[in-house]
DNA sequence: CAGATTGCGTGCGTCGCGCACGCTATTCTT
DNA sequence: AAGAATAGCGTGCGCGACGCACGCAATCTG
């Protein structure tokens, strides 16, 4: 494989994880959906959406956080309506977190503006080559450098 | 375009920005660097190599990031050797941030890393389909949603 | 039934960040 | 040319996020 190849990606993905751009795609993804969700308390929000109700301690493992930042994201994401604590029906000592309905709205739309801001960027491509693209980025992600270990 | 192809799209992109994620490549890709330089302190060594030697006013805007920020950074960066203050030769008030030896090695080894890290992901990929990702990759970050404005 | 264990919330110290102030060097104004 | 205004820089301060560790309640164990 030619070495520019990795000098791009190595590139793109520098610029992918530049704080400016982080900050500009969450701005964009979770305004107007009220004053609780934000770039800290929304990884809370889909990783809930990823698992289903589950603990905080799981939650944390899943977002990689400590417990108590979870505990305290939760709390501020309770209060304002978009997830509720309920007691795990095997296990009366645990609390579940899970989704309240405007909770799953919220991850619904924040993710239907990213796939709008997506195809969106996307709309002058050629439709095989878009989707091509869509299947390597995928591969790359999950077998690349970013696998969990 | 088929809806899919924006779906799979933000999924990727979701892990990608995840918090564990830029942990994971930031700690293999500063390891044994030294103390100075980590996440938080990298972005300037970055900002600088591609900008040249600036302000710290300048690099602030380049990494998106108050000045004040910069400037305590840069201070760690210098007792550690890897940055050193100039004064300004057009204006004898300002003071220019710039790389020294040590600094641009570090740099270097850290992209030499990050290209090493994707080409060893890219190593069972046909060369013709990893240029074309590359390029797509490429194009999809600077025109994409990642744009200044 | 008593002690060990698990799960949870919270206080505390630490750290990074943005704002604003003071200081110095430079530039503008009359 | 001298005083005023400006630009650039470092730093004190408050705020918020984070991890660690403690205390409390519920559960498991012998």
């Amino acid at each position: 494989m030619p070495d520019d190849v990795g000098h791009e990606i190595a590139d793109a993905l520098g610029a992918l994880l530049r704080r400016g751009a982080r900050a500009r795609l969450y701005a964009r993804l979770t305004g107007n959906l009220g004053e609780a969700v934000d770039e800290t308390t929304y990884p809370v929000l889909s990783g809930l959406a990823r698992t289903g109700p589950c603990s905080a301690a799981d939650l944390a493992g899943e977002i990689g956080l400590d417990r108590s930042g979870v505990t305290r994201r939760a709390t501020r994401l309770e209060e304002a309506g978009l997830l509720c604590r309920e007691p795990d029906p095997d296990d009366r000592r645990a609390i579940l977190l899970a989704l309240t309905e405007t909770g799953q709205q919220a991850v619904q739309i924040t993710r239907q503006r990213l796939v709008t801001i997506i195809e969106a960027s996307l709309a002058s491509w050629p439709p095989e080559e878009a989707q091509s693209f869509a299947h390597q980025l995928h591969r790359f992600v999950t077998t690349g450098p970013f696998a969990k270990s």
